[in-house]
RNA sequence: GGUGUCAUGGCCGAGCGGUUAGGCAGAGGUCUGCAAAACCUCGUACAGCGGUUCGAAUCCGCUUGACACCUCCA
């Protein structure tokens, strides 16, 4: 087994994979701002970040993953009054702003579920550390990083680039963002048109709100990460994760409040997945072109042809290499989920080969390419061609083409569950051994033995009546050549 | 305007100088009472124009087109 190389977009390019403090490994991701349904967006960090997660423990690291939920301080753009995005979600639906978050938390969470992401080791949420992020912007300030406006905290960011270099992560000038900043609220309280806030102070009618030494306002957009990655992880610790789209100016921002407090680069490797799209376009919140996972599921959307399973969107996203675009289309999703079914139905064939005396089959080659390719930057497409060349081996033992002896068959069957369950975190549902789909199982033994009966006494019309009446079940018959199967349409 | 990324066969999607990516669709076949499913075989693609090289999808330049970020966004 090789080493994990994996891009460090700080660096822009891949590195060998070094923890700070082996075995242990210290991981943030950017979670989700909950003021609205999760999805297809919010699919694919959750579900690369989850396969960073079970790569690296399968790798034997003790990782303590950190995925933070946002349930306060990001301003509405298109709301002259700066107000907070859950205060003005609760206005429109008379709630709680607190119930408002916990609602979409809940809703996210039963969709990460669905969709076999693990839960991360903490999920600490915004509203949860304002005693954190108010004694690091105190550090800040402190240090000189940081000036109080009219009740506002900004940091400095032409200071902090005299002596850094603000722009290290997305690569900008300092001089080409002061040329091109939009005018909003609180502009002129700013020294400079690049200087973002570290705390706000609240207008009267804004709802959310704490006490701090300046103001009763709220937090600044980028400190819940920077206050709550070094409370869990300490600085600096090895990953940090997000969408490409939180490079600028949400990690640089990270970047620049832990150096101006901490005086330490915060994060030794920085990931970003890209996004997904729709008709070539991001699909975003803001641009209202988004489908949420319940209505992939449900196929409840004009957009789509039919409910997706949450593996079929699971399997689709790992199709895709993390940090290329990936275009949503019906065509792509369907093409996903009947490529995911054959690699599925091979893994069964493979639970039921009988070994040979001989052997023709290279494990060990197969499980160097697998690691291989995992191991260069997670490359799951990649590793999904390694395992349907080894489904095209698996498919050819059981037409007795080739032969496997019992050790290599041992070797193979655990490689794949190993790959596909715990590192891929592919859900086989079908196949539970739930107390019901035992009980399934043996009613449709018996149904199959029945219509055997009735097959052999050439009785075609009871045959196909109990195929077409199970069909009509959702029940699909195959007839092999050792008998009938059966499976869920 | 600035900073980046990308253009691959009908669709999706790898590739990082020389050998088959892979999946879906399509074609042919095996199996079968019929059907469905399953399995096997098959495609020779790389935006355009130059250049480097014995050799380029892969490196360099130009052109065209697309996308992301620069404003909350995964």
């Amino acid at each position: 087994m090789r080493t994990l190389y994996l891009y460090n977009t700080l660096t822009r390019k891949k590195e060998p994979f070094e923890p700070l403090h082996p075995p242990t490994v210290g991981m943030y991701v950017c979670g989700p701002t909950v003021y609205g349904e999760g999805h297809l967006g919010h699919a694919r960090p959750a579900i690369t970040f989850d396969l960073v997660f079970r790569y690296l423990r399968h790798l034997g690291y003790k990782v303590r993953y950190v995925r933070n939920i946002t349930d306060v301080g990001h301003l509405e753009n298109d709301a002259d009054t700066g107000e907070d995005k859950i205060a003005k979600k609760a206005r429109l639906e008379q709630l709680e702003p607190m119930e408002v978050a916990q609602n979409y938390i809940n809703s996210y969470h039963h969709t990460m579920h669905q969709l076999n992401v693990c839960d991360p080791s903490i999920e600490p949420l915004a509203s949860g550390h304002i005693i954190e992020q108010i004694e690091m912007v105190e550090k800040i300030i402190k240090n000189g990083y940081a000036y109080l406006s009219q009740g506002s905290v900004y940091f400095d960011v032409e200071k902090y680039n005299s002596l850094h270099h603000y722009g290290i992560l997305s690569g900008r000038k300092l001089e080409d963002l002061v040329a091109n900043t939009r005018t909003l609220e609180g502009q002129q309280e700013k020294h400079n048109p690049a200087d973002f806030a570290l705390w706000k102070k609240a207008n009267p009618e804004h709802i959310m709100r704490w006490k701090s030494p300046w103001s009763e306002g709220f937090p600044g957009w980028h400190m819940e990460c920077s206050a709550m990655g070094a409370k869990y992880l300490g600085l600096p610790f090895d990953i940090h994760g997000g969408g490409m789209d939180l490079k600028f100016p949400h990690h640089e921002s990270e970047i620049a409040q832990a150096v101006a407090a901490e005086n330490t680069q915060p994060v030794k490797y920085w990931m970003h997945n890209n996004m997904v799209t729709i008709n070539g376009q991001k699909m975003g919140k803001s641009l209202g072109n988004f489908i949420t996972l319940n209505e992939f599921f449900t196929g409840k959307h004009p957009a789509l042809e039919m409910a997706y399973a949450p593996m079929t969107i699971r399997f689709f996203i790992l199709q895709a290499h993390y940090r290329s675009e990936l275009d949503f289309s019906n065509e792509a999703l369907q093409a996903s989920e009947k490529g995911m079914k054959r690699l599925i139905t091979a893994l069964e064939t493979l639970k039921n080969l009988s070994p040979s005396e001989t052997n023709q089959v290279d494990v060990s080659s197969i499980k160097n390419r697998f690691y291989e390719a995992i191991n260069d930057d997670f490359n799951t497409p990649v590793l999904l061609a390694h395992m349907y060349d080894g489904v095209r081996i698996i498919n050819s033992i059981r037409d007795g083409k080739t032969t496997i002896d019992a050790e290599n068959l041992g070797f193979l069957q655990s490689l794949y569950d190993t790959f596909v369950t715990e590192i891929l975190g592919l859900h086989i549902e079908s196949i539970g051994s739930s107390g019901d789909e035992k009980m399934l199982d043996k009613l449709m033994q018996m149904v199959i033995e029945l219509r055997k009966e009735a097959r052999e006494k050439k009785d075609w019309n009871t045959s196909d009546k109990i195929r077409d009446d199970l069909k009509k079940a959702g029940i699909q018959i195959k007839d092999t050549r050792d008998g009938a199967e059966w499976s869920r349409l």
